[in-house]
DNA sequence: AATTTGTGTTTACAGGTGTAGACTAAAGGT
DNA sequence: ACCTTTAGTCTACACCTGTAAACACAAATT
């Protein structure tokens, strides 16, 4: 079960940039962006997302300066990255799983009611 | 949110034999359980091993030959995996979370039966 | 025209990861 | 006492990842 698509950590702060953004980004936009967490360097960033074009995950339009777009939506993407890891910790466990999401601490008492009331509601 | 612990997946395989043992193991007998699925040189195995121990995620102890044995659960390793996972992708938004699980396709009929049994019972 | 600035490419480099050969030492068989 | 098997260490090597300097070029400014 290989992944088709492979996106390291860094190139996903990338990606989250322009999924959330409504339209292309240049490169100088996508850094400013950053820098509100990161504090890379300028041709750092250009790495990364040079490395996203090689590996098709987003593709670059030429304009006066290069424009990037995903080429994979947010969703598809996470889906993708939901089952690999499903896959990897909880192969036919899925009560283990529930277990796992409440006992993390990463849920909120209202996350947990939000997830009751959406299995309850969504079958 | 640096993690504390990383095991790369190779190590893992090597983590879950003995996980799923009761009892210490030594190398020859983890080999032969990997090789029902992997196969890789005694010495890429030992390889494993031996960066498990120095990373403290297992431990050894000297007999005849030497035996290994995990100093981490598997319960508190997915929990801190499946923390890192939600805080990487559903950073408060639990009901993409259901959505991706659920869209993932990597649950069965029956195991959003048994989610949504969960989270009714469990709060 | 010379200089600064903004944008992009190429190259590098250390540390991690998958993979394993070469070598060594101990244990057992003949 | 030798040879084979078994277990373990050390070294290597290519690719991936985070990080960025060095360099090149076009546009803007002095």
């Amino acid at each position: 079960m290989e992944r088709k698509i492979t996106v390291t950590d860094a190139e996903l702060e990338i990606l989250e940039i322009l999924w959330s953004a409504d339209h292309a980004l240049n490169a100088g936009e996508i850094r400013g962006i950053l820098n509100r967490s990161k504090k890379w360097e300028r041709t750092t960033v250009l790495t990364f997302i040079n490395r996203l074009v090689k590996k098709g995950v987003i593709c670059q339009e030429k304009r006066e300066v290069y424009y990037y777009t995903p080429m994979i939506g947010r969703e598809e993407y996470v889906r993708e990255e939901t089952k690999h890891f499903l896959d990897k910790f909880f192969k036919g466990s899925s009560k283990n799983l529930a277990a796992a999401l409440v006992s993390s601490e990463a849920l909120t008492k209202e996350d947990v009611e939000e997830l009751r009331d959406y299995f309850n509601s969504n079958l």
